[in-house]
DNA sequence: TAGTTTTGCTTAATCGTTTAAGCATTTTTT
DNA sequence: AAAAAATGCTTAAACGATTAAGCAAAACTA
């Protein structure tokens, strides 16, 4: 008792940090014992086992993570990479994530690559640095070459990437079914007696886009629409090309009667434009745009966009790390996840019947 | 040459991270001489240091910052709790503070209380596992119980608030001049010839919010214009609840010919009410928001708002964070970094002249 | 030439926790 | 009552990097 507080008082004075071995000073018992006892350990007597969190409670003792992930050799970090944060969907997705995670004891590092390669490189050896135990991306747009994501299988870390990924890349994969997406919009069009749709789509290297492309074209066929190469752009999808791209459209001899912008943004531009120029939307040209960003019902027109279920990627990207974490190293088998998508009508493609907005 | 090749093999075969050891063990001279060649220390020769460096680079070394960082007593990583990464504001404040701390040395690692209290506290606590050497955040708004904070603070962990801080928790505190940006909103709106400005502010006992009601209040005095406490109204600054008192605003008998928001989402809300209720903007009524959302120029008419450097604060935030980790404990001064914000006029309170959408 | 300084390492302890191995007791089984 | 099993600990060696202390050998000084 006299010794437990003279410790209490020692601790209290120097600010030191309590360890297991002021814990087992007091109870003069082993180092070894309180660390089995503070794990639930079968072979730790009930009465040890209370006295032990009793003192570990007063002498406010925090175990440090550092020390254990040492000796464990895990740290219990999953590191996430996402372009951007100031999204909803990556935020929403990064919100899931880490309560699929923190649930089994794991925390999360953010970092943000700004659609930068270089950055993105620097994150990922940042994380590598910081001993995470897993890692889950979506890549930046800059980004082709795969030697910084080879370098993370190499070290035998799960990598998971979801929304941004590469084909190229022997990797788990999560996210939403564009090919599909493209066909909804497309369908939804035609049904609003749109006859020349355009598309202002994202770069075809990025798997995503390319498939968003695919889809754009194969679903026009389906409806036996011809393919009009003047109406199919590359875009890098900001705000600024948005408007370019659609500034172009509205110059060719033969406009476009609906755009399918593969980017909220760039959507978000085209809009700007067709609402300078003083053209109806919907009714003179229709327009879809892709991700539900908040902005699409604030605008006027509202813009039809599709929806990512975020949360439900967030979520299948954690339990995919964690089925990874969970085998002990063999037989790696992949997950390609993919989700499906909803389109949601605003008014920016909707000729029928007024839409409240959502 | 031998044993430097029987070790390349070992180690590509068994996928086992290369050691300081691994190293000493090719160049047969011990770890510790490893250790300070990797430092560049004064008493290591250069022959050495370069073939230390040359095997690292062969064995794809990757230096082990748990054991460093146990050794040192020092993580190199500075925890961030946002209450929200989803905004411009948040992200970019993120954005600098990484900047600034990685040409340190440092890395940040993100969290999100979501506005929730509870989960906030949770964040503590995961940083303070994660034994980083310093947090960098900004409060929920549910949070008025300090216990957690003041928790940092006894660990001896720098703790920097920014944005969403507390007069009563004596820290570091990096923040824009709300007083003096509610007087910019005021002085802009007289010169537009509003005579019954009305204030939708958020909760009192937010020190930002705070003193954004006081700059409301002391400056119709110094306009010469009443104080109608009818116009004086408290919201959770939402989009939803912005549109409540909107439509609480026009159910006055004698209503406002202005409104200044203290948040751009409320705002939001409240021109959505406007639109609909075909009332002018800004004829009728005019109105400014806080906080420069991306929205707030993308909607119509664009909304005007106070732009907050949050560049400048991610930036200062980090810098005071160095200044504690540089000075060993002793005399700690108190930083309380006040900058100021620019009020950007948009359509939504311009009457005189057309501007330019920014 | 003897003494001092500098150079270039090595040795060994340390950070705090975990864990395999071991060793008395006590309890149970035959 | 002897053998086997279970209980409740302890000892000591890790995990990988850092660092104070020390020790030869080389270089310099007087």
């Amino acid at each position: 008792m006299l010794k437990r507080l003279s410790k209490y008082i020692k601790k209290l004075n120097k600010k030191k940090k309590t360890t297991i071995k002021d814990i087992a000073n007091v109870l003069n018992i082993s180092p070894a014992a309180v660390s089995k006892a503070l794990h639930d350990d079968s072979r730790i007597s009930k009465k040890t086992k209370i006295a032990v969190r009793q003192v570990a409670k007063n002498l406010n003792y925090q175990p440090n993570h550092l020390a254990s992930a040492l000796r464990k050799g895990k740290s219990n970090l999953v590191g996430v990479i996402v372009p951007k944060t100031n999204s909803n969907f990556f935020s929403s997705v990064i919100q899931n994530i880490e309560e699929v995670l923190n649930k089994e004891g794991y925390n999360i590092i953010i970092t943000q690559s700004n659609e930068s390669f270089r950055k993105e490189c620097n994150n990922i050896d940042t994380l590598l640095f910081t001993q995470v135990d897993g890692i889950i991306a979506s890549m930046a747009n800059e980004t082709t070459d795969l030697e910084y994501y080879e370098k993370i299988k190499s070290k035998g870390i799960p990598l998971i990437l979801f929304d941004r990924g590469e084909n190229d890349l022997n990797v788990d994969y999560i996210g939403i079914n564009d090919y599909d997406s493209s066909h909804m919009i497309i369908n939804h069009l035609v049904e609003q007696d749109c006859k020349r749709i355009a598309h202002i789509g994202g770069y075809k290297h990025t798997r995503i886009f390319n498939n968003r492309i695919r889809g754009y074209i194969d679903a026009l066929k389906k409806n036996k629409l011809p393919l009009d190469e003047e109406l199919l752009l590359e875009s890098s999808l900001t705000t600024e090309d948005g408007r370019e791209k659609m500034i172009h459209l509205l110059s060719l001899k033969n406009r476009p009667d609906a755009v399918y912008v593969a980017g909220d943004y760039a959507a978000l531009g085209a809009l700007q434009v067709l609402n300078e120029q003083n053209i109806k939307v919907p009714q003179d040209i229709a327009l879809v745009g892709f991700g539900n960003e908040p902005f699409t019902s604030m605008v006027t027109p509202t813009i039809s966009s599709i929806k990512q279920h975020s949360g439900e990627i967030g979520k299948q990207a954690a339990k995919t790390f964690l089925e990874h974490a969970k085998t002990t190293d063999m037989k790696q088998t992949l997950n390609k996840i993919i989700l499906d998508a909803e389109l949601i009508i605003r008014d920016s493609s909707n000729k029928k019947s007024p839409v409240k907005s959502t």
